[in-house]
DNA sequence: CGTCATGTTGAGAGCCCTCAAACGTCGTGG
DNA sequence: CCACGACGTTTGAGGGCTCTCAACATGACG
């Protein structure tokens, strides 16, 4: 992890998405921005770690992100993922609870640290902060609801079909428009499925050999995304 | 279900712990309570499905009520419960989306529904509602995340008990200070923990066995709390 | 070119599910 | 009052999915 200085532009001149902060005045935003910090965290880097206290918001700028649970065996389990314009720990924050997840630098990343204070302030004069921040957390609590259900009922080819429309869905496809692009572990993708990295394996090659995706090197081009959306409904 | 005329008081001289509302005045209460409508469950029947639309808040004045998922095939999840004073499908219904989840009255229940648009204004205006709201999106999304990786990664013994210990802190303990508070089948515990029925019986013997519980009728009295938090937290 | 993480595959075991049968309880209706 | 069915509970037998453990291959990187 390495401060950074000036290296990343005030809130009210960034050009990423901003998806919670898209609402707010160039005031609001340059409000937020004050003592505003850059850092820089390189691949397997850990951001922040389950049972800490927060001391701000993170927001990325630049990089990939995991949210994961470790579990009493040390098995990992990922929650969700987090990519540019999308902010991490406000849900703690808020709360003022530990970190209930550890965040882990999947690339090099880029990110501002915003101090509660600039959050607190600002959720309590916008309103469309609040909703959109509410939205947020609706959208990521169907989220987990729906993982429960998958965990619980689903069979591995199921979950791990699920899995690679999720990465499909969150970074998208390379320029063939088949391979994902992503750079993932097969570890990682059992983390997400709830499979431990021998089965995830055997399993990714048996939708190799069925013809639904294709794999080499460590990419994965999805030849038949109905296929997998199938496995994934059912 | 039935509908009931003036059988509950309006939002302003409710008596329930109204943990959301409890933050409004007496006068936002009122216009809370606009057109509020008030219906009996008996128990067993459904008060709104998973995949149709929302009509209002649904605000428990009395009885218990299950929130569950349908799997694929016909198994259930249920994802939370709700009692008195609890709200529910606000969810759905701030992200304008279908219910995600069924729920259903455990017992007989008294509930009322709030038009959307009163709640929504007061969202609106109140910002120690949408905090309070925040809160618990917040809340209910740290417990989901904790079940994802309890169904994925824990053995069915410790996932029992944790759903035991879940009841208590839910229902709490009849006069005894031993025994659950709450009538509820052993399929509906299998399906809190994504367990079969069978097995869950087979799980619930073996604590009997063992002294960690005791089962009378459909009664189960926890004689040993500290043993089920060591499986619950293994 | 050694070292370490990651990927791959096989063999075996065990947890838990599925299926099935029997029993108890409760409410209903004859 | 009892017969009956519906539902929940209980227990057994068997099987399969997935994990564990292990060995080896491959690739990344200093």
């Amino acid at each position: 992890m390495k401060r950074l200085e000036n290296t990343i532009p005030s809130c009210d001149s960034c050009t990423n998405e901003k998806r919670v902060f898209c609402s707010l005045s160039q005031l609001e935003l340059g409000e937020l921005s004050l003592n505003k910090k850059n850092f820089q965290y390189k691949k397997g880097e850990e951001i922040f770690q389950e049972g800490n206290y927060p001391h701000g918001l993170f927001c990325i700028f630049d990089g990939v992100v995991k949210l994961s649970k470790r579990g009493n065996e040390g098995k990992d389990q990922i929650i969700r993922f987090a990519k540019p314009g999308d902010i991490l720990g406000y849900r703690s924050m808020l709360a003022k609870q530990m970190y209930s997840t550890t965040a882990t630098a999947m690339e090099d990343v880029l990110i501002c640290q915003i101090p509660i204070q600039n959050f607190e302030s600002l959720l309590r004069s916008s309103n469309k902060l609040c909703m959109k921040t509410i939205e947020l957390l609706s959208n990521d609590l169907k989220r987990s609801e729906n993982q429960v259900l998958s965990v619980s009922q689903k069979r591995v080819a199921d979950r791990l079909a699920e899995a690679l429309l999720v990465l499909k869905n969150k970074f998208g496809l390379k320029k063939d428009n088949q391979t994902l692009d992503v750079q993932i572990t097969r570890r990682e993708i059992g983390e997400m499925a709830g499979i431990t990295t021998a089965t995830t394996i055997r399993t990714l090659s048996d939708f190799n050999k069925e013809g639904i995706i294709s794999l080499k090197n460590k990419e994965i081009k999805l030849m038949k995304i109905t296929e997998l959306e199938r496995f994934a409904s059912s």
